[in-house]
Parts: C-alpha cells; structure tokens; sequence
DNA sequence: TGGCCATAGATTGCACACAATCTTGGAGCG
DNA sequence: CGCTCCAAGATTGTGTGCAATCTATGGCCA
C-alpha cells in the first residue's frame, strides 16, 4: 500500500527544491546530463522533471537550447503582484467558510513557527521561512478548494524566488508579514471573510513593496 | 533560416487540435502508443506533448495510468468564468493603449470573420469559429503584453471545449458574442480602456450563461 | 586587425528496448 | 454464490544509443 514514487517525481521535487532554496542562480544554464548525474537517475526523468516546472514558471525552456532557470524583469514582478492581490485575497475569502477546525489548527501551527523563527535574534533563520511561507499559502489554496484560481495562481507565486525571498525583508516589514499571517488565522476562526480578504490584501501590497525595492537594486547593479 | 520543428511541437498542437475540435471525448483515455502511431512519431515527443497539454489544463495526467482528455465539473466552470470576468476585462483595457495599427486591423479582420462565417444561413460554420476566437483572444493577450495575466489565463481558457464551443449557443446569444468582438474593436480604435473592458466584461458573462446552461444539461443526463 | 566561416565538441531531440506497474479475467476457497 | 488472490496481457516509466542541432574556437581572407 505504500506507493511506490516514481524517479520523476523525486527529480521534479529534488530540483524544485534547489532553485527555491537558490542553489543556482537566475538564469543560470541546467543541463540534462549535470542534473542527472546530480540526482543519481538518467537524462529521461529530468527531461520530464524540467518540461513541468517549465509548466510551472520555475525554468525557462528554449528549444535545443535546454532549460536555464527562469527570471523576471521590475516591470514583469509588478504584473504578478497585481495578479496576486487581486486573486489571493479572494481565494481567502473563500477559504475562510470552507475551514475545519483542523485546517485552522495546522494554519496556526505554521503560522507560529514563522513567528518563531522570524524573530529577531540569534535564533533567526530567513531560508526556514521559505517552505513555511509555502505551506501557508498552500493549504489556504487547498481549503479554498478552486481549481481555477488554483491553477492561475500556481503558474506566478514562484516569481520572487530571485530575490532570495525573506532576505529582502527589513524588520519592519517582516514583522507585519509574520503578523499578518496570524492576523488571517484569526480572521478565519472568527469566520470573517472581509476580515481576512482584507489582511491578505495588505499581506500582498507589503510583500510588492519589498520585492520591488529589492528587485529595482538588483536590476540597478 | 528555415527554423526546423520538432516532433514534439508538431505532436504538441497536432493533439491539441484534436482535442480542441472534439476528436476526443471528454475523458477519453489518451494512449502514448494509439499517439504516436497515429501521429508518426514515436512515445518520447507523445509523452512530452501530454506534460505540456496537462499543464495546459487540457489533459489530465494519472501517474502509471496515462493521460485523459480533462472535463470540468458545473462547478470548476463556474470558477474558470468567475476568474476569466476579473483577468480578461483587465487585460483587455491594458491591450488598448498598447494596440498598433496593425494590431487593431488583425482584431477586426478576425470580428469580421467570424461574423461571417457565424451568420445564420446555409453558410454557417461553427466549427470555423473556433480558431478564429482563439487567435482572437490570443491576439489581445498578445497584445496587452502581461506575461503574469498571460500565465494565469492559459491554465483555464480550455475550460469550455468539452461544450464544443459554439454549438452550445443559442442564436441570440451568438449574435451578441459575435457583436461583442466587433464592438472590443471598436473601442480600442477609440483609444477607450473603459469601454473595451467594459465589452468584455460582457461578453464573457454572456459566455458564462451559455455554458453553465449547457453544462447542467449535460450533468443532468 | 577585424569580421566571416568552417570544423570539432558539447548538448538536446528522438527512437527503441527493457523494467516496473496496473488492469483484467478466471480459478480456487470459504 | 461471492470474495480473494493470482497470472497474463497491456500500459507506463526509465535507461541508453544515435541523430540533429547548437556553440565555441581557431583559421582564413579582406
């Protein structure tokens, strides 16, 4: 009963996990062979690997001239983050009547531990935040339970990974992101979607306004 | 300067016009061998082509139990109309002010097309209309030059095929679709963001209605 | 010296063969 | 009679070799 993975999945999760954590640079070339042997599988799998996250707007594929990890320009960042703050707040929205109390539980879970290891200090850990901030925001996906929005949103969350994601934070603003996910737990549990629309909503715009910042430096450079 | 194209692209939009024109039934099994030999290439590019059409939204892939063509529940087709109503209106009211002349010729020579071959008579073809609407809409996305709202649409514009697309409509309401491209023509000849948007706007939820019509009566038998 | 072109190396594209997995039909057991 | 289990056929997953294409280096010519 414990299915079996196949050695596409495992290269498509591997290799996803190596560019959100920057372990190759935007832009930078992946070839077949050098992937494979990194993964310990042949060319085939990766092949398979690359095609999807393609699909999902990780990696760039030009034809016979392989895959090179995919990068956003200033101008192509301001169009995903208006695209996300018009579609996430309401998929929060329509998230917020369809949570079980388990949803909210794990939703709350995550949402400390960002808060733990967020604060500033010794024991502070940015790259801990990236899967957690993934996690948040994929069971909110989940709990909404709309394919459409989904699949619209799946193909634009991956663009701020160039920026070496909670690095470009300043206090301040990082402070309001953790709160702001603690904010929409709470907005959530007392079943109040214009509450949480609304927090999500700034979530957004606070995330646009780093992002740009540190995006406009990077290109400035 | 010929540039050469692969087997794969070729399999690539060779199945999604065989799909795209109702060759397949909704959930109909897609064998990579019945492909390939019916495409005259062999499994590789078939299974590459299918990858690609899953992320498109047009097939669904089932690790070790191939790829079907997708269908839609009466409620994803709602979801899918609720996000084209948000993406295309804006995308179109970007689309306006960016249009060269050549642009808005193209856009009214494919208006004026399908007025054509949509006209009630002996000489209606609904099938032609298909393309035709595809370049139309794909042409504004072009047009408006949004990678990110480029994206977000693809995954869901495929939604309606298993309706077969203009079959569905009525008279009246295929007359106004058909009026709604010449009137977005029109209004970006005007330079007139609101009103282009406001057409689309419009005719998509014109849209909206046939298709959950159709759709529940399909559901119902 | 600068630009163009050819050739060699590297890389991707495709086909085919084999392995792993799933499905289906039927036999055997309770 | 119904359920479980098993085996054979069919189908997908993966590895590997070769062909097609691209890239880079160096020579040639103006």
């Amino acid at each position: 009963m414990t299915r079996t993975v196949t050695s596409t999945e495992r290269a498509l999760s591997a290799l996803r996990e190596l560019i959100l954590h920057g372990q190759f640079a935007a832009g930078a070339r992946l070839g077949e062979v050098e992937l494979a042997e990194r993964l310990g599988v042949s060319r085939t799998p990766v092949r398979e690997a690359l095609t999807r996250l393609a699909a999902e707007g990780l990696v760039e594929l030009v034809p016979n001239r392989g895959a090179r990890v995919a990068s956003w320009s200033v101008a192509e960042l301001e169009g995903v983050f208006d695209l996300r703050s018009t579609l996430e707040p309401r998929l929060t929205g329509l998230a917020v009547p369809r949570a079980r109390p388990a949803d909210v539980a794990a939703l709350d879970d995550l949402a400390a531990q960002m808060l733990e290891v967020g604060r500033p200090g010794p024991a502070q850990d940015l790259d801990a935040l990236v899967p957690l901030n993934r996690r948040f925001h994929g069971l909110l996906v989940e709990i909404a339970d709309q394919p459409a929005l989904a699949a619209a949103l799946a193909g634009v969350v991956h663009a701020p990974i160039q920026l070496r994601n909670f690095h470009a934070y300043d206090e301040a603003s990082l402070h309001r992101s953790l709160a702001h996910h603690v904010e929409i737990v709470a907005a959530i549990r007392a079943g109040d979607p214009t509450w949480a629309q609304a927090v999500m909503t700034a979530h957004i715009h606070n995330a646009r306004a780093v992002m740009l910042r540190a995006a406009r430096e990077q290109e400035a450079s």
